[in-house]
DNA sequence: TGACCATATGAGCATACGCTCACATGTTCA
DNA sequence: TGAACATGTGAGCGTATGCTCATATGGTCA
């Protein structure tokens, strides 16, 4: 077996492959909506019943329910029955990390290393 | 002004700004999709330009080049003419790290910490 | 210049998604 | 037990999204 010098063929077989694509997507897919980033925000700082949620970011218990339902379904938040109220809480660390490393892109995007074109506005 | 005991309440004032919390969802969005996930997976590895990007990943290269605009507008990629072939690489180390944190949220997720139901199958 | 290659882009379509509405389920308490 | 509260859930609607198809744009080379 001879020596590639190749560099970017031996890198592409290193390709992600779909099934860790998919599922890495799927996480991600998971923190791209603002509602979720805020339920998530909220249950990672203090365990909260669905009414209280609802109503600290005003939005309708039903929404709220349907999006808790996604979270639970990924493992993502973990809930706890005490009388007619049911807390929620963040049940996984990896998503708090993620939270602030993304956070933190989020913020030094505001200073761009080099100035390129000025900020696309929101309509295009 | 008295000292407030209500942890709780503490807490909440820290929420998350509305567009704080947009801005990040919107930077997970565009990681949320398999095949924006294995572009920037490829022009994490090599600068590529967009037919290879297309061959490699059995896309076609329409597609390609719509999410290439998507993730340029993001800065995400940068591309550079050679020719009559266009570069692409990604140009955003953030994002980097926010793959490699989320492929090791994915690949601890193969063992549950504490097993309460198996797997949920693919199709509802 | 003109054929050809590489990339960009608009239109259109099928699907996914997030919300509301209406109602079901479950718990407390008089 | 029944009223009231808290949560879950299915249906349906409007919008966003990712792809294809056709075509425009831009570069190379004979």
């Amino acid at each position: 077996m001879s020596i590639r010098s190749h560099v970017h063929i031996a890198a592409r077989e290193r390709l992600l492959d779909d099934q860790s694509a998919a599922a890495l997507a799927e996480t991600f897919k998971v923190l791209g909506d603002p509602t979720r980033v805020r339920i998530l925000d909220a249950l990672a700082r203090a365990e909260t019943p669905v009414c209280d949620l609802a109503d600290v970011l005003g939005l309708s218990q039903s929404a709220v329910s349907h999006q808790l339902r996604l979270l639970r379904s990924m493992r993502l938040v973990r809930s706890r029955r005490d009388g007619r109220h049911i807390y929620y809480v963040v049940d996984d660390d990896h998503i708090a990390k993620l939270f602030k490393q993304g956070l933190n892109h989020v913020q030094e995007r505001r200073e761009p290393r080099e100035p390129r074109e000025p900020r696309e506005p929101r309509e295009p």
